[in-house]
DNA sequence: TCTCAGTACGGTACTGAGTACCGTACACGT
DNA sequence: ACGTGTACGGTACTCAGTACCGTACTGAGA
């Protein structure tokens, strides 16, 4: 259902709503589009807005929850021995989500550039993310601030590389990602004598938090995250 | 003015108006207590309210303009060879104006706690913080990344102290931050062959950082700081 | 075909935050 | 006494979000 037989698969409602609304925000702003004019636009009844988005932001931050669930997900379901994998696995989940979105990244970004209250909302957002990779750390690791130190990390290194995708920065934001996530690795993996240390760093975790993905894939992203690496260890 | 001449200082309306509003909020949680009936006991009109507190969530948020000034001035101010401790300083100068609110700072992370509206705002503050810290970083210190990376951990190490001692469980507070600052400087300062690096670690920056304070709390705070390093290094 | 239940939607009315505007009282300096 | 600024209260408005009700469509079973 929600697509009619014949042609081009009728959009849904809460997909009417959100093209509208986008519309509508590049046309008005955020703040100067109200939500009786996006359900206008769209066709709907003010009160169909509320039922398919639970507030004005939601359309702009639509996926978040089944994300935050996904990542909570992967991250319980790794074996204790692989603790500091299942936390690039996850974090790299979140990237590859914004990858996906495309468009609608961009233009959410540009949102919460310019919009105040947008930017809170993604923010807090984000710290979710942080908090669930913190909860996670601190059960391996046994120094509090240790693990907050490094799932804060993860996160900073997830943002820097996102938002250089998202500036059209980055070509190959992956690779990005995995050498950002290597220097994490390096700060906090490749202490002195350091119990419950998380083992090996630099390059060879790199293939490995590419386990799950085609496997064609990985020399070609060890490669680059190899080149990128290099151009920033010695200038 | 705002205090007579006579016996105590008449409180002010803002004050007027922050006293009720907490005990409303005590009395019927955040989200049951309406900007009137805080007006209303308060003694005043729902437009001063407004005039004095920009929104309701200000009332438990009061000085962070303020405060976020203060940081950027003591950054901006701070000569380029000593930005390592201008960094300190700043971060310290948030902790020790939470730690001088006293009751404010603890029932305003009550409700922190149990309102998520506020929490993303009061998470959405620090990261304000975060971005005066990182944009400063950045100017001294060549790696986006990495300035990235050590501005989270500052605020990171803050936020950990500062918890610790609304949750009751910190005696010195301004110790434990000197000993996670420290651990911030092991960190990041402590790199192998890194050009830009800041210079020494661990205890002698405590005695730095401490150089604006009363001189005779030095002696105290430095050995509070390295017993707790103590116990924390080797178990 | 009729009926019944579930669902999806629209409409109305409400609460509460935040804004704009206006009027007024009370301070002052002259 | 006379303006003048300022602090305050009141009214009316916009808009997000919620609650509730009515209705049209749909599909299963008799």
């Amino acid at each position: 259902m929600a697509t009619s037989e014949g042609g081009r698969p009728r959009p849904t409602v809460r997909e009417r709503l959100q093209q509208a609304a986008f519309e509508l925000f590049d046309e008005q702003g955020y703040d100067g589009t109200t939500v009786d004019a996006i359900a206008e636009r769209a066709g709907v009844g003010r009160t169909t807005f509320f039922r398919a988005f639970r507030s004005k932001e939601e359309v702009i931050f639509p996926h978040h929850d089944e994300l935050l669930e996904q990542v909570r997900g992967r991250l319980d379901a790794a074996s204790e021995r692989h603790s500091l994998v299942a936390v690039f696995e996850a974090s790299r989940l979140v990237l590859k989500h914004y990858l996906n979105e495309g468009e609608l990244a961009q233009r959410r970004y540009d949102l919460t550039r310019s919009v105040p209250s947008l930017r809170e909302r993604e923010i807090a957002g984000m710290q979710q993310y942080q908090r669930a990779f913190r909860e996670y750390i601190r059960t391996w690791m046994g120094d509090e601030l240790r693990a907050e130190l490094m799932a804060g990390s993860v996160i900073t290194a997830h943002n820097v590389v996102l938002r250089r995708w998202l500036r059209g920065l980055a070509e190959d934001p992956v690779a990005e990602f995995d050498v950002a996530m290597t220097k994490v690795v390096e700060l906090f993996g490749d202490r002195r004598g350091d119990p419950g240390g998380a083992g090996g760093a630099g390059a060879t975790v790199v293939v490995v938090t590419h386990a799950g993905d085609d496997p064609s894939s990985i020399a070609g992203a060890v490669e680059a995250a190899l080149r990128n690496d290099l151009a920033h260890r010695a200038p």
